[in-house]
DNA sequence: AGGTTGACCTGGACGC
DNA sequence: TGCGTCCAGGTCAACC
C-alpha cells in the first residue's frame, strides 16, 4: 500500500528515468473508475507534451508536462480541482496572468504501480494506461485492485494536494492542524485534507514512536504529545524514504524493487507478538475504519 | 459541518 | 485439490 515513503521513492524512480522525454502516444483501457478526469482529456493533455519533471505531492505522483513552442490557451472547462486559497507556500511560480501548466495526478490506490519499460516487455495483466516515450519505452500505469486514480489538473501555482505536507510542516503549525478536532488522532492522521501522505502503516508506526494511543482524542493530545508526534511522524517518513519504502503485498518502485522499511515495522502488521519496547502483546484494533496495533503499555 | 461508515476492487491467505 | 470466506486499505459518497 504506496503511503508518502513509497509514493516519493517511485516519483523519484521515474523522474530519473524519464525526465525530459516526450509523449509520442498515450493508450487508455477504457475502465472508468481509473480515470478521473476523461481518457478523451488525457490522451489531449499528454501526446505531445514533453515531462518536465516528475515528483510527489502527497500520496500522488505529479507529472509536470510542458508544450511545445506555445502553451496555448485551451479553455479547458472544468478544471474540477479548484486551486486553494493560496495561502500555502508550494514552489508557485506561475507567473500572474498565464495559464498554468498542465499536470498529470497519478495516485497509485492500493496496488497501482507506475513502471518504466521497454515496449518488448509484454504488458502485465492490469495495466491501464502506456505512455509511448520519444525514445521508445513506455511509462505503463498497472493497477490489479483499482483504487488508482488518473487525473489531469491545470492549478495556478501547481496541484498542492488536499491537505498539510508533513515532511516539512513546523511543529507549531502540526500542532495546530488538530485544535478542535474531536475524531482519533489516528483518524485524523489518516484523513488527508489535514495531512496527506500519511497512511495506515506510517500512522501507527508514529503513535506508537511517539507513545500515543490511537483512539485518543485529537483535540486532546498535549502540547508535549503533539510535538512527540511531529518528530516522531518526520522521523519515521524520512527514514522510510531512505530505505525506499515499505514493501508489503505488492508495492515495488519504478525499477520493480521493492523497499526495506517494513523489517522496522514496530507495530504495524504484529499484531499479538510482542512489543519490542516493553514485551507486552499488541493489541489490534479498529480506529476510522482501519486495522490499528499498538502497545497497550507504552502507548497512553 | 465535522465525524463515521460502507462500497469499491481483486489477490492472497486460510480453513475445511 | 479446490472451493468458499475473509482480509487488506485509500478514497469517496452517503449518512448521522
Amino acid at each position: 500500500m504506496p503511503e508518502l515513503p513509497e509514493v516519493e521513492t517511485v516519483a523519484n524512480g521515474v523522474d530519473a528515468r524519464v525526465r525530459g522525454q516526450r509523449i509520442e502516444r498515450v493508450w487508455t483501457s477504457g475502465k472508468p473508475q481509473t480515470f478521473k478526469s476523461s481518457e478523451a482529456e488525457i490522451a489531449e493533455a499528454l501526446t505531445g507534451a514533453r515531462i518536465e519533471r516528475v515528483h510527489r505531492v502527497g500520496k500522488t505522483v505529479v507529472m509536470d508536462l510542458r508544450r511545445e513552442g506555445r502553451e496555448m490557451q485551451i479553455p479547458f472547462g472544468n478544471d474540477s480541482q479548484e486551486s486553494k486559497d493560496g495561502s500555502r507556500g508550494g514552489v508557485g511560480q506561475s507567473m500572474a496572468g498565464q495559464p498554468a501548466s498542465r499536470q498529470f495526478l497519478v495516485h497509485l490506490g492500493m496496488t497501482g504501480r507506475l513502471l518504466v519499460s521497454q515496449p518488448e516487455v509484454p504488458l502485465p495483466l492490469h495495466t491501464h494506461a502506456v505512455l509511448s516515450l520519444g525514445d521508445g519505452r513506455e511509462v505503463r500505469f498497472v493497477d490489479a485492485r483499482r483504487f488508482g486514480r488518473l487525473s489531469v489538473v491545470r492549478e495556478a501555482g501547481g496541484y498542492a494536494g488536499p491537505g498539510e505536507e508533513p515532511t516539512t510542516i513546523g511543529a507549531e503549525a502540526f500542532g495546530a492542524l488538530f485544535k478542535g478536532r474531536k475524531l482519533a488522532i489516528k483518524a485524523a492522521l489518516l484523513n488527508q485534507s489535514i495531512v496527506h501522505g500519511v497512511g495506515n502503516i506510517y500512522a501507527d508506526e508514529s503513535l506508537f514512536r511517539a507513545g500515543i494511543r490511537p483512539r485518543k482524542q485529537a483535540e486532546r493530545l498535549t502540547k508535549a504529545e503533539l510535538a512527540g508526534l511531529h518528530a516522531a511522524l518526520q522521523q519515521v517518513l524520512a527514514h522510510a524514504i531512505e530505505l525506499g519504502g515499505s514493501s508489503v503485498s505488492d508495492y515495488v518502485d519504478a525499477d520493480g524493487v521493492r523497499g526495506f522499511f517494513q523489517l522496522e515495522h514496530k507495530v504495524y502488521g504484529r499484531a499479538g507478538a510482542l512489543c519490542l519496547n516493553c514485551g507486552s502483546a499488541l493489541k489490534k484494533i479498529v480506529v476510522g475504519g482501519r486495522t490499528t496495533v499498538y502497545c497497550p503499555r507504552c502507548q497512553r
